[in-house]
DNA sequence: CTGAAAGCGCTAACAG
DNA sequence: CTGTTAGCGCTTTCAG
């Protein structure tokens, strides 16, 4: 059994209330009777129990981060800047696969609120009604990240999607590129689809280029799905001079293609990806692409929770993105 | 103020104790106030508080993980086997991020302790003594993932380094290798260094190949050292037709070398990496490579820390490797 | 400066 | 079948 403060008291001699003083450095208590205390929780190996306090204090000093999947690199990223944050905050932070799967979510948003977490965060996948009413009844604190709420309560943080297609594309044109293609992530997906092949759409009208559906081919954001939209993408338009892929997997599923077709990157095609995750500096030749500020915007998500926990309501946010121009587009001008 | 248990016994007209009974489903009341209770914790949005649960069944269902960072490949990986398991097993998961730090690991062992964690893995990072006696002073559960443990109440989970290590140098040599380089990681890791170069070693005197120290250069398992440290080995061994690097990251950085010198991949020098990320399967040419089942790890380990929750002792142990065959080594024979 | 006592929200005997 | 009563380990008035 570990020792508790009722263990420290007997053996110091004065009551739970003084050493709880003394533990949480309050005033009320004689030098010598602190040290004196001091040393019997030394002794004793005494640490308070967090689950206790936690009880009475009706704070738990933690936060819960629900994400589609954690193995992707951009989980990866986002979380780090998460933890970071919150451990500067003294915030623990419990992480929820959600697998995509709304079953799973709800199940895990029901823990984290039986757990009295403070503060959540759900990032990179749709807001539905559903997530946000039950968010709402909770009556925690809660921002997404990488996606959108039209819940005031729940601010966002992303970048502005289709500003950042948008750029994309135009960055290509501006090379000299009319023939572009573009590999798009998951069909209808309201966040990180249909917003980035908008933004290519305003930069081809803009700039006079014809639109056809054709132009585009869909994947799922993932390496694999690159490689065989791309495929598609070749058959159907094999004049293209660029491509822009909405992920930077993606970009590379198209860097391999090109290679085992014997194209050269970017002599004959060029690609432009979107995330800069750190594969963008690894692949040959290295990807130019979008940068997104993963990171950051998980540590400014924190930042964002701990205000909503200290009573204030942040606005939601769209964080700078920008071009980062590697050797992967050419410039045909 | 959210409703208690003892609102919902209030306005149900029966005492706690059979809200509590119904809401844990044990015996001992009638259907007719089950219904009537329930429609009670219906109208009042009822939810048990886990913290209070916790606090009087001194359990709290939920693990806490080190890695020394979150944002690589290899740490979500292992997350994604970790979490997945644990939330089989209903536990949750909190994250800490040590930064390699001592003083930081030290602050989050503590915290887990008082937060009252069951369970504690530690990885792929050394378990120095000062840990592994804190550990031990906790009582608490613990094990490590992807590192060793000298101390037999925290048994370990790894694949065998030295012997991986050999396999891919064999592998090499299969192929008709004679003049073989190393990329190792950290110079002095006794866990990924020393053990890797071993087995290189080991393959080496067993060919009567001769060893020499400047055919090992180092980096720090990151992509650009890898870069760098190929840079260094070409120059001291313009005559290597095959490298094998300590991680997946440093090939790609190899790649990207030779990329730029022209030379060709496998046909002008042949890699070889250690891990097999997502990335090996993104490279060009695709990675050949010794795979690690890391989130089997993760899975494994926690199964491993839920049987000593449970009061039984499991033994540490070796998970199986293999080399996974793609296109960056050539065979010469 | 210090202690007694009343909870925090819930579980678990123990009676009835 | 159901209620009463002790706590779990800690914080926080309120007295003194």
């Amino acid at each position: 059994m570990r020792p508790t403060i009722k263990d420290v008291a007997r053996d110091s001699g004065v009551s739970v209330a003084t050493v709880s003083r003394i533990v949480n450095g309050l005033p009320g208590y004689s030098p010598e009777t602190r040290k004196k205390v001091m040393k019997v929780i030394e002794d004793l190996g005494y640490k308070p129990n967090a689950v206790a306090r936690n009880l009475v204090s009706r704070k738990t000093s933690t936060i819960g981060v629900l994400l589609p999947q954690l193995s992707s690199h951009f989980a990866a990223k986002l979380l780090q800047g998460i933890e970071d944050e919150a451990h500067n905050r003294r915030y623990s932070v419990v992480v929820c696969n959600t697998d995509s799967n709304g079953k799973r979510t709800q199940d895990y948003l029901e823990l984290l609120r039986e757990k009295q977490v403070e503060g959540i965060l759900f990032a990179s996948e749709l807001l539905t009604d559903e997530y946000a009413e039950t968010l709402q009844g909770f009556g925690i604190p809660a921002a997404v990240i990488a996606t959108t709420s039209h819940v005031p309560s729940i601010p966002f943080i992303k970048v502005d999607d289709e500003a950042a297609s948008y750029s994309a594309v135009q960055f290509l044109i501006e090379n000299g590129h009319q023939r572009i293609g573009m590999i798009s992530g998951t069909k209808h997906d309201p966040i990180s689809g249909i917003p980035r092949i908008k933004g290519l759409k305003k930069a081809f009208s803009e700039n006079g280029i014809p639109f056809e559906e054709e132009l585009i081919e869909y994947g799922d954001f993932g390496f694999r799905s690159g490689y065989e939209a791309m495929e598609r993408l070749y058959r159907s338009n094999p004049e293209l001079t660029a491509v822009f892929a909405a992920s930077d997997e993606m970009a590379l599923g198209i860097l391999s293609f090109c290679y085992e077709k014997g194209m050269k990157v970017p002599d004959d095609l060029s690609v432009i990806g979107y995330d800069d995750t750190d594969i963008a500096t690894m692949s040959i030749p290295p990807l130019t692409t979008v940068h997104q500020p993963i990171q950051e915007m998980g540590t400014d998500a924190v930042r964002m929770l701990m205000k909503m926990i200290d009573g204030n309501q942040p606005e939601s946010r769209f964080m700078a993105y920008r071009i980062t121009k590697r050797n992967s587009v050419k410039n045909l001008t």
